[in-house]
DNA sequence: ATAGGGTTAG
């Protein structure tokens, strides 16, 4: 029996419950009679029949169509197999239609179309697809009502629902029932669901521990399980347990695959380790796994965000050699490059040259150029580019709108943004916590404190989605009105909404309080930080010498930059001339050359 | 069931 301690147990979960107990009666049910699997009775159908439904599928390219099939379909005697309507179901995803797919599954029961475990997997996956899992549940009441068995798959689809969901807690108590319960059979695949939702949400441990479980028991990890896994340590920068995992599971006999190396190139790019990932892609290409366009897009990716564009370019020539077609993401990476050094232009070249060759520019090429207009203060540019995204037939989405929404607050166009913000949601995108901070955040640059701070409150009320960048810009506002006893409380407060301080949160607690000479109550802040395990960087350093400085005690100034340097605490240039300067000017020579090797590279940051 | 891209703060 599989141990499963680490995961919590829930209680209230009313719908869940109700399916599960559902559930035990329904498999009570099956073990004693076959009668009920009468549903499975599959009507007569022509072999002409069926090529006239199959044909006329292909040809469904929208909702109406969609539709017209439907309508046929339960006309025709006999009605044609549920096969016939999953198929439907099938193009209708296709097309995301999937509320459609819900209703007219609707429709079927209501007809008395007999259904089958696989057409209530497709509904399930609807629901899912809606952001819907829940409804998912009632679903599972119909295969008990029915006493159509349930699979595994559609145990998969269920939990790959809710993890999407973030109902983290759920999925996995769904799991550890199909565990302890047996409900079904669990394959890879579940594992596998259950282990990528668990990653992808930031459980990488968790999901390990798992892969150890499955090492003791059945089904074994596979290449499949493996790679989410080692995908994850990448993701979290742990490149280094990614390769223990990586190596073991070679020893084991367990084949890694291109998206297994590609994961591991990924991080390698990520950490600068080039050497590194010379050596993997050497040893891939030497076991005849060859690098496909992911691959090459995360590298080109990485050149292009280290400032490397020509590199990455050579890396696009070595691709298309290699025959691997670059397609709108790699373009995208290196528009993206060419707009981190400011070279706009170039950007909007490749940007052409793609529409020449073929590729269709999504809106995430849109939104990089509009960045990189934006970031050179080119609105009209930027809006110009914003308009052409629907006449392509493609939508804004809300990262164009944050974007736009930053570059008007930069150049000081607040009137436009608001009305831009109107815009944004009139197009049924309500504000997320990125647009909240750049609204925050421009109302403040441009002076209209008291608007970002009705901002603030309206977006602090609801906790749901929310960070420590919002804080630390809200905490700025107050310092601006002075409201120091609401700064002070937000400081206090991070911690009781999990949230936690980081350098940002201290140097602009810090400057607001150098700021009203309160260099004593700063001072007490660093202490705090350090009690929290976290080291003040430089800028926090600085702007306490240069608060002591101001509130005339020079003296204490040197003697807390000596407490700082003399710790080991990384003194930048900054700091470091200060000091300097300091010491000379109040003839602390010898104290100065004891401070030289602590003047070691190794300290700068 | 697994891999690549864009937006926020000092």
């Amino acid at each position: 029996m599989l141990s499963h301690s680490w995961i919590k147990p829930l209680c209230n979960r009313g719908n869940l419950l109700f399916a599960l107990s559902l559930g035990r009666r329904a498999t009570m049910f099956h073990s004693c009679s076959a009668l009920h699997f009468s549903f499975q009775e599959k009507p007569s159908i022509s072999r002409k029949r069926k090529v006239a439904v199959f044909r006329e599928l292909r040809h469904v390219n929208n909702l109406n169509d969609a539709v017209c099939v439907f309508h046929q379909m339960v006309r025709t005697q006999p009605i044609p197999s549920v096969i016939e309507f999953a198929k439907l179901f099938r193009v209708m995803i296709n097309m995301k239609h999937y509320s459609a797919v819900v209703s007219y599954f609707t429709e079927m029961r209501k007809l008395g179309i007999s259904f089958d475990d696989y057409i209530l997997t497709i509904v399930i996956n609807c629901f899912c697809l809606l952001d819907r899992a829940e409804h998912g549940f009632s679903v599972l009441g119909i295969f008990f009502k029915s006493g159509v068995q349930c699979n595994v798959v559609t145990f998969s689809t269920l939990t790959r629902g809710l993890f999407e969901q973030n109902k983290i807690q759920d999925a996995m108590w769904l799991f550890q029932k199909l565990v302890t319960e047996k409900i079904c059979e669990l394959d890879e695949v579940m594992y596998g669901t259950v282990m990528n939702g668990l990653c992808k949400k930031g459980h990488t441990q968790t999901a390990l521990s798992l892969l150890r479980i499955m090492e003791q028991g059945d089904p074994k990890p596979n290449t499949v399980v493996y790679s989410i896994v080692v995908d994850a340590l990448c993701k979290d920068k742990m490149v280094g347990a990614a390769f223990n995992l990586f190596n073991e599971m070679k020893r084991k006999g367990i084949t890694p695959n291109v998206l297994t190396y590609s994961s591991l190139v990924d991080g390698l790019c990520k950490l600068d380790q080039w050497e590194k990932v010379r050596l993997l892609l050497d040893e891939m290409m030497f076991l005849h796994i060859f690098p496909n366009v992911h691959t090459f897009s995360m590298l080109v990716d990485a050149f292009c965000k280290k400032g490397m564009v020509e590199d990455a370019v050579q890396v696009l020539q070595l691709m298309i050699q290699r025959g691997q077609r670059p397609d709108a993401i790699t373009y995208n990476a290196i528009m993206e490059g060419y707009c981190l050094r400011a070279e706009i232009d170039v950007a909007r070249r490749v940007f052409d040259s793609m529409v020449a060759s073929d590729i269709k520019p999504d809106i995430f090429s849109y939104n990089i150029l509009i960045n990189g207009y934006c970031k050179q203060k080119k609105l009209d540019e930027a809006m110009h580019l914003y308009c052409e995204i629907s006449q392509k037939g493609l939508k804004s989405d809300i990262v164009t709108y944050c974007t736009i929404l930053q570059g008007l607050f930069e150049v000081g166009r607040v009137e436009c943004a608001e009305s831009f913000f109107s815009e944004m949601q009139n197009a049924g995108h309500s504000p997320d916590i990125y647009t909240c901070g750049v609204m925050l955040h421009g109302y403040l640059k441009n002076g209209h404190v008291e608007k970002a701070m009705s901002l603030f409150h309206r977006w602090d009320k609801q906790k749901e989605d929310t960070n420590i960048l919002i804080y630390n810009t809200g905490n700025g506002g107050f310092f601006k009105i002075q409201k120091l006893d609401k700064a002070r409380s937000i400081f206090d407060k991070l911690y009781s909404i999990g949230l936690h301080p980081d350098a940002i949160t201290y140097n602009v607690t810090v400057n607001g309080l150098c700021i009203e000479s309160l260099v004593d109550e700063a001072k007490e802040l660093l202490r705090k930080m350090e009690d929290n395990g976290s080291f003040p960087e430089n800028a926090t350093s600085n702007l306490i010498v240069h608060g002591l400085l101001k509130s005339n005690t020079a003296n204490e100034a040197i003697a807390l930059l000596k407490e700082i340097v003399g710790r080991g605490f990384p003194a930048g240039k900054a700091t470091m001339s200060l000091l300097i300067e300091l010491l000379l000017l109040i003839g602390e020579g010898p104290f100065l050359v004891n401070m030289i090797p602590e003047f070691h590279p190794r300290n700068e940051k």
